[in-house]
DNA sequence: GCGCTTTAATACGCCTGCGAAATAATCGGC
DNA sequence: GCCGATTATTTCGCAGGCGTATTAAAGCGC
């Protein structure tokens, strides 16, 4: 309960930080990413490992095999990894990446950094 | 400089909004909206109009055939309207709808709610 | 061991958006 | 008035994501 953000703050930072991204200041280039891709990773890196295409699937209310893209296009990126779980090898476990890590890192300095600048 | 934010409670906002939005408790159902998309919407609903073409996509870095195809989509969805400006007819003004201004508002009361709830 | 279930990936047809180039309409200087 | 410049749109071929249905592999219960 300690952050305090107007709606009109809300909607300024969220359009600032949008529009770095559109214009390749973001982390990285991906001015396209969705909403769904971003809360696939986003999962996969604030969210208690391990990480089944099941669990995320489950928790974002969206099918598997949307998942499963998913990380087909975020691997490309090398934003994150995949490896059979040996323990049920029916699972497939998603790991981070050192390049994963930075993207969000750098994601969370932008809007930490674009709120510092907001307007009272 | 009023706002203090943490890069991770950025994260957390970030991915609680995201989360929300692809769940479809966001404003609406558009859980594929880009950030290119979102930052059109938001130039529109938070820059001082007017809004040409040429306007948005010098201030996103992008082409115009990207804006135009945009507010195609927005305007399917009666986020934006389009109408000539009748002082130079080439160019096409960008007005808001009443849908749209209700779906941003959604939007800014769902960022500030998720970051009145984020830890401190 | 053999069904039955569960997990992830794949196949299919569709739709949408992209960049680059071409087009249509309009303006403005001369 | 005409011609080059400007504005927005359209066209083209292409790449990627979607949902549904299907497949392949692995586990589980009896």
């Amino acid at each position: 309960m300690s952050i305090v953000l107007s709606p009109q703050q809300a909607l300024r930072l969220l359009s600032d930080v949008a529009l770095d991204v559109v214009r390749d200041k973001g982390p990285q280039n991906h001015p396209d990413f969705t909403f769904r891709q971003l809360s696939i990773l986003m999962t996969i890196y604030l969210e208690k490992p391990p990480h089944t295409v099941r669990g995320i699937a489950g928790r974002l209310g969206v099918t598997k095999p949307v998942v499963t893209r998913a990380l087909d296009s975020l691997g490309a990126l090398e934003l994150v990894t995949r490896r059979r779980d040996e323990a049920d090898r029916r699972n497939v476990i998603v790991q981070r990446t050192v390049k994963g890590a930075l993207f969000v890192e750098q994601l969370g300095d932008l809007v930490a950094d674009k709120a510092k600048g907001l307007a009272p």
